[in-house]
RNA sequence: CGGGGCAUGGCGCAGUCUGGUAGCGCAUCUGCUUUGGGAGCAGAGGGUCGGGGGUUCGAAUCCCUCUGCCCCGACCA
């Protein structure tokens, strides 16, 4: 490509609304651009990048034996009332309606249709096992779509969905997506780790997720430090080590505390530590009730847990101010377990906290020296927090860190909750119908791009994997409008690279020379030569990698054979 | 669910309190000079200040309302 044909500027200034690298970088460089909150245009530039992620996601994808398909983005809302996921998947899911008000839905996720497909196509054991995959636009509608293309609304995704006639079958096939997945996010030469996700709800499923190691990551992830378990904090269960509460030591007593709000105003006002304070947190429950949720004041409210307690409304909704006067009698800041008028859950390690403070359910007052079994009913425990670092691991080895990352990919073994729901049998060696059991694998193209930058860049930009990159070299011309030997160097390397199949971009704006390196540098191209009429007249090009800090000499003959030997293995 | 902030040329911002009809930097266009790290000079184009309503002789500025975006909180989600 040329660049005086391109015709998208970079960036000096950072816009305002961009918090993470990865979205300042590409708004900067110019690879996407914004439509709207979460929705996002590919620009040359990116799509180049997007392409090559898909190409090699495709490549591992039928080297696994999957077979690609595309399915609609559009879909009929009926075929999720039939797998009762449309009341299930909540406001995400976009709900639309045709000319003649037919309910349809556009696609979050195609488990679906697949298993449509599946039970119409597949008649016998004999077809199994089978994996078909897309790689296709999605539209989840988050409640906060954020850091650019990280968590946008419509996204690109690999999904890839697999038939098995029994268990075994099934959990071979996901191993195969294992490996697969651990093939390409090798080949993107993305730092990862594949974590445990226990998978709750639909029991006795398996699943892991592939996550890129990232400080600005929105996932968290436990790691045990005496084996290699580790998982995602949403699902990490808590597991405290046996012990009792101590006695009561004080009594219950009601103090002042005039515009305490919060768990650090309330600590800090009393001269108690944050694990000596309850909070409690109000939440909608079945028939419009409010439940009450109280966890330890250091501790963080994990709603993955909590939405599945039956009689909370899930996904958990915080109680509306209304709602949490009529229930406790107070305004939120004050609220507490004591005298509570409703359920109440209390998180495992709540439970075993004595003499606390809570809120008094009367504004501006809390209470000191409560305990458990004496001012209040004995707790309902449950595991409603996340883990935190320092918590035993699982079956109580070891100790948990808490490391952050992006999650990029996603296996999973469904089992036969679609197949059931949908009736998606086949005929088994004994010719009786069996419900197939099912895979499911993710892998989020778009995002991996967003990956790939926050693990990659430095303060001049970004700097691809060579995978990945947009153009393998860039070659910058000094002053190619007037030298005619610089010109008709560069365009001969251009030639000749382009002949040779080397993605080159060539810098021929009427430019300066600082203007084309900090492109170069902002764009992430690993590889760079510079033409001038110095290095010409001693046969020479210059030659920098994206990485390095020093140029070298690269001979004009020969060059591109030199340059080739200077690419990574991709 | 609640609270707060923002919305002025493509981008980043000032002007709003103390109403008098819009300004700066970057970017863009033209010319000349310049050409090894985001050039200099001269000139030019581009906005009626998110939408609607109101107050006023006069509104970017005051009031009401709607919309969009961002952030935060729910006894640090």
């Amino acid at each position: 490509m040329k660049l005086s044909r391109y015709p998208i500027a970079t960036l000096k200034e950072i816009p305002a609304d961009a918090e993470v690298l990865s979205h300042q970088l590409m708004l900067r460089a110019g690879p996407i651009r914004r439509l709207a909150a979460g929705i996002y245009t590919w620009m040359p530039m990116g799509l180049k990048v997007l392409r090559k992620v898909e190409t090699i996601v495709r490549e591992e994808m039928d080297r696994a034996g999957a077979l690609e398909v595309s399915m609609p983005t559009i879909q009929p809302a009926e075929l999720w009332e039939e797998s009762h996921r449309l009341s299930e998947y909540g406001p995400e899911l976009l709900r639309l309606k045709d000319r003649h008000e037919r309910p349809f839905v556009y696609g979050p996720t195609h488990e679906e249709v697949i298993t449509d497909i599946a039970r119409r196509e597949l008649r016998s054991y004999k077809q199994l096992p089978v994996n078909f995959y897309q790689i296709q636009t999605k539209f989840r509608d988050e409640i906060r779509p954020r850091f650019g293309v990280m968590r946008a609304r419509e996204f690109l995704m690999k999904d890839a969905y697999s038939f098995h006639i029994d268990q075994a079958s099934l959990a071979s096939g996901y191993q195969a997506m294992f490996d697969a997945y651990t093939r390409i996010f090798s080949r993107l030469q993305l730092k990862f780790r594949a974590v445990h996700a226990d998978a709750g709800s639909i029991g006795g499923s398996i699943t892991q997720e592939f996550h890129v190691l990232a400080d600005s990551g929105e996932d968290a992830i436990a790691f045990s430090d005496t084996d290699d378990y580790a998982a995602n904090v949403e699902l990490a269960p808590v597991v405290l080590p046996p012990g009792d509460r101590p006695a009561p030591a004080l009594s219950l007593t009601k103090v002042h505390t005039p515009g305490a709000r919060t768990i650090a105003d309330v600590a800090a006002l009393l001269d108690v530590s944050p694990q000596q304070c309850l909070k409690t947190l109000l939440v909608d429950g079945d028939n419009d009730s409010v439940v009450a949720l109280v966890l330890r004041g250091d501790h963080e409210l994990n709603a993955i847990k909590a939405q599945k307690i039956p009689g909370v409304a899930s996904p958990l909704r915080m109680a509306s101010a209304e709602r949490v006067r009529a229930a406790s009698g107070s305004e939120p800041g004050s609220i507490g377990p004591v005298g509570f008028r409703g359920r109440v859950l209390v998180d495992q390690s709540a439970g075993r906290v004595a003499d606390f403070v809570c809120g008094a359910n009367e504004k501006d007052y809390h209470l000191t020296g409560v305990n458990w079994g004496r001012d209040l009913p004995e707790p309902q425990v449950a595991d409603l927090r996340n883990v935190v670092e320092g918590d035993p691991g699982p079956g109580g080895r070891g100790r948990l860190s808490i490391a952050r990352g992006i999650e990029v990919g996603h296996v999973f073994q469904l089992g036969r909750k679609y197949s059931h729901a949908l009736k998606a049998t086949v005929l088994d060696e004994q010719g009786q119908p069996v419900e197939m059991y099912m895979g499911c694998y993710g892998i989020g193209v778009t995002r991996v791009v967003a990956a790939a930058i926050e693990q990659n860049n430095d303060a001049a930009g970004i700097i691809w994997p060579e995978a990945i990159a947009p153009f393998r070299v860039v070659i910058v011309p000094m002053n190619y409008q007037k030298s005619a030997p610089v010109r008709e160097a560069a365009d001969r390397l251009y030639e000749e690279l382009q002949a040779a199949g080397v993605e080159a971009l060539l810098d021929d704006r009427d430019a300066r020379p600082g203007v084309k390196f900090a492109d170069a540098e902002l764009w992430g191209i690993p590889h760079r030569i510079v033409v001038g009429e110095r290095g010409l007249a001693s046969g020479q090009f210059e030659y920098r990698h994206r990485r390095a800090s020093e140029s070298s000499d690269l001979p004009v003959a020969g060059a591109l054979a030199a340059l080739q030997a200077r690419f990574g293995a991709a």
